[in-house]
DNA sequence: CATAATGTTGTCAC
DNA sequence: CGTGACAACATTAT
């Protein structure tokens, strides 16, 4: 489930392999991934060429010359490779994007992945309403702690909702929240002023760490190789002790997602502090 | 064979 | 409108 580092560094990697690469090919086995039929975005693709490649949150957006955008969201379990001229790409994949030199992109994801075309000015009801992204100008610890003083939600809630922060998922969450030494369930207008600044700088820092090194080391890039990022005092599980305190790690509910943390360093004191 | 896990939308109640 | 609770979607590993 690639989240921001990882999204981050194949949009970069892509830009630099694909940008100004005519589509010539594009083929899917499932059309629900679609946001129109197979025929009809080959139709909107063939001989458009590609300007360049970013991201916003989980999503990419290839924009197109005539203006068009091309956005993917690898949804869980996803992997999205480049395939240099001859190459086969990998069985299994559900989307294939080929260009006109012979290179190809291949996707893959088990489910809730999306491959979406809109047209010149037109927006996207699931990118354009993305807020904060986190290593980009606009988040600051200003709008940060605007954001946290104006939610009444649970902290883990807010950071998953995409569209107040993107790019976080289940999987970075908790890392952040053991760093920051936060419980999950915890009210965002229980924070001092204290703890959302060390949560603002546990965010830009960790991401910004994993991004550095090419995301998480479970996730693949576009050529195939691991992130450098091991999550090494984080990777913990249920009934482990705890890296920093040695307490057993437990599991929890929280909403419709569950939450590993630490009973020592995160506490539940929603009234208190 | 049942279940958990995963992201997002959508719907319904308060 | 903000919030929470929950179903739905597909697929795979346990």
């Amino acid at each position: 489930m690639p989240e921001l580092p990882e999204i981050k560094s194949m949009a970069l990697q892509l830009n630099s392999e694909i940008a100004g690469k005519e589509i010539s090919r594009l083929y899917c086995s499932n059309e629900k991934c679609l946001n129109m039929s197979l025929a009809d975005m080959q139709d909107h693709l063939y001989s458009r060429s590609i300007t360049s490649v970013s991201s916003r949150g989980k999503w990419m957006s290839a924009d197109l010359s005539d203006g068009a955008r091309l956005l993917i969201s690898l949804g869980m379990g996803g992997y999205l490779i480049f395939h240099g001229k001859g190459e086969d790409p990998r069985p299994g994949h559900r989307i294939l994007l080929g260009f006109s030199d012979g290179t190809s992109v291949s996707v893959s994801f088990w489910w809730f992945g999306y491959f979406h075309c809109t047209g010149p000015g037109q927006t996207h009801p699931m990118v354009d309403s993305l807020g904060l992204e986190p290593l980009t100008e606009q988040f600051t610890l200003q709008a940060f702690k605007k954001l946290i003083r104006n939610s009444r939600s649970e902290i883990k809630l807010l950071l998953l909702n995409q569209k107040k922060i993107c790019g976080i998922g289940n999987f970075y969450i908790q890392d952040l929240l053991w760093l920051a030494k936060i419980h999950p369930k915890e009210n965002c207008s229980g924070l001092s002023e204290a703890r959302i600044e060390e949560l603002y700088t546990v965010i830009t820092g960790y991401l910004g760490h994993a991004f550095g090194l090419r995301g998480a080391s479970y996730e693949l890039d576009i050529y195939g190789n691991p992130g450098g990022y091991g999550s090494p005092e984080c990777g913990y599980r249920e009934g482990e002790p705890c890296p920093r305190c040695g307490e057993k790690i437990i599991k929890i509910k929280t909403g419709s997602t569950s939450s590993f943390l630490c009973p020592g360093c995160q506490p539940f004191n929603n009234t208190s502090n």
